[in-house]
RNA sequence: GGCCGGUUCGUCUAUCGGCUAGGACAGCCCCCUUUCACGGGGCAAAGACGGGUUCGAUUCCCGUACCGGCUACCA
């Protein structure tokens, strides 16, 4: 009888979530919704010194806008409350006790003075067999002192006792078996002298009360996972034991190592999946979010770091991925994030998207550029006509602003060199027929129609129609881009047209 | 230094012993488009190295090299 799945994310709350981060969550968030399993978000906040204020806040928010809720947490409670390790600092302390009493683990007095001397004397030092009994600790003090340094609250830690010599071995479900020798690995904290557990202490005795079946976590934990073993054997049994998946890190683009926040800014990319503002230094690093990336987009192009399907899939919604996911097709090796493939994926996404929802994600981006949008339909029309030439949402500002207003500068130095007083007629003949149209009660015409008369009008003007084109766009757009003409004047009617044209002819009759 | 992990086009990757090594992004060219894109077509671009095993290795094994991670009372 196999127990129901359930994974958690356990992140510190110590700033903004970054991509690998983000993607740890996706990977446990498909696993488990592909088993139907339960996706816990606990907090590991142990470590007061790092503990920034908002951060907690920020990685549901961060999850919330991913759509990747988790079933139990901090926020919504769940059985197996509290989520938040700093509020279950007295469940650690009777493991740790268990674990003294049982001989698998020792107090040790060494202050951060004792521990710095002998690190500096020793080159390599290791808190392990080798020097554990030059150390001040339980093993290697007399009985009556450590009784004593106890009874006079000399601060401590505890410290697992690593075994002699065993071979501590793993099943990886992403890299096989993994196996390190004991006398390798030193005598971890586990306890610190503030009361609270480390991480590895944490994990162990969370993961076992939460019933957490699979554990997920960055490739920079392998290095510690024999600890954990150790611990699972000790404590709870290997048995009870969650399988491993140890995720390739993400790295930088360029040079090497793990992509950082630091790389973000260098290069010139978003690495936090939303804006983080640091609460003491009021310094915010951009988000994915808020450089314009669609929630999809950026679910997607995570997924696609590391794992596929085995096809030449690579566009796919969150559900797709959760039919689709397993862990085994994840890579071993890390890699380089691309930042002009991550647009790709968000072009891909806004082609992808009805446009009346596109409008509602694009319509605070025009109104934070003071541009009025009268009617709701009209945007969502104005969507579909220039969604296609959009990476990132606010492209969609510079593609549809003149939808809206008359642009407010005009490349003139592109119709300058070439303008001819046969132009100049023909233009003002345009306006002269498009006033005849409002005459006659027209506000707008349709694009073919307008198409047709313009070039009408050109050849009886001994002009060839390429050559008006671009200034006609010009005057219209400001600029080399947008959609076709004559979509642009059936959408922004016939006076306005006008106006532009007259607009223009003005600047280039003044110079 | 020690331990652990990794290594296919510039980048993300396919390949579960048969490969003329496929796809995508980026790059270049052409078509479409009298703008910019989208789209279509094409070009260029890879198995770190050395040994095995095998009829046959990118694929399996072993070394070496290189890269990364860890080596805190941080996670």
């Amino acid at each position: 009888m196999e127990s129901k799945v359930r994974v958690r994310f356990a992140p510190s709350p110590t700033g903004g979530l970054h991509l690998g981060g983000v993607r740890t969550v996706l990977f446990n968030y498909l696993f488990a919704k592909h088993h139907g399993g339960e996706f816990v978000l606990r907090i590991e906040d142990t470590d007061q010194t790092r503990f920034v204020a908002g951060a907690e806040q920020y990685i549901q928010d961060t999850l919330a806008w991913c759509g990747l809720n988790p079933d139990e947490s901090p926020l919504h409670g769940g059985p197996f409350a509290p989520y938040r390790q700093s509020e279950r600092k007295a469940i650690y302390k009777e493991y740790a006790d268990q674990l003294i009493k049982n001989g698998q683990a020792y107090y040790a007095f060494d202050t951060a003075a004792d521990l710095e001397a002998k690190r500096a004397e020793i080159a390599n030092f290791q808190y392990s067999k080798a020097h554990r009994m030059e150390m001040k600790n339980s093993i290697a003090l007399p009985a009556e002192e450590v009784e004593q340094l106890l009874q006079s609250d000399t601060p401590y830690v505890v410290r697992i006792k690593i075994p002699d010599q065993a071979e501590v071995k793993f099943e990886d479900i992403i890299r096989g078996e993994v196996s390190f020798d004991a006398s390798t690995v030193d005598d971890k904290v586990l306890l610190k002298a503030d009361g609270m557990p480390t991480y590895h202490l944490a994990v162990v005795v969370d993961d076992y009360l939460m019933k957490i079946t699979h554990a997920f976590r960055g490739e920079e934990w392998l290095p510690s996972a024999p600890v954990h073993i150790l611990l699972w054997q000790y404590l709870f049994g290997l048995d009870k034991m969650p399988k491993w998946a140890h995720l390739p890190l993400i790295l930088k683009p360029d040079g090497h190592g793990k992509l950082s926040k630091r790389d973000g800014e260098r290069l010139g990319f978003p690495v936090f999946a939303m804006d983080w503002t640091d609460p003491n230094t009021k310094e915010t690093t951009i988000g994915f979010k808020e450089k314009g990336f669609l929630p999809e987009a950026f679910v997607n192009l995570l997924a696609m770091l590391g794992w596929n399907d085995g096809t030449d899939k690579e566009i796919f919604s969150i559900e797709e991925l959760i039919t689709n996911f397993s862990l085994e097709r994840v890579h071993k090796g890390g890699a380089k994030f691309d930042y002009e493939k991550a647009k790709w994926f968000n072009a891909e996404w806004i082609k992808k998207m009805d446009n009346a929802l596109l409008a509602e994600l694009v319509k605070p981006y025009l109104d934070k550029e003071g541009i009025e949008v009268h009617e709701a339909a009209y945007l969502v029309k104005v969507i579909g006509l220039v969604k296609e030439r959009c990476v990132l949402l606010p492209d969609f500002v510079t593609q549809s602003a003149f939808f809206f207003q008359a642009p407010k500068t005009i490349d003139i130095a592109s119709i300058q060199p070439k303008w001819e007083e046969k132009k100049q007629g023909f233009f003002n003949e345009l306006v002269k027929i498009y006033s005849d149209k409002i005459a006659q009660g027209l506000k707008t015409m349709p694009a073919e129609t307008l198409e047709t008369d313009f070039k009408e009008l050109a050849t009886t003007h001994g002009l060839k129609p390429g050559d008006l084109m671009l200034p006609f766009r010009i005057m219209l757009v400001g600029g080399k881009f947008g959609p076709g003409v004559f979509d642009i004047v059936e959408n922004i009617e016939l006076k306005d047209a006008i106006t532009r044209i007259n607009h223009t002819l003005g600047l280039l009759s003044s110079n």
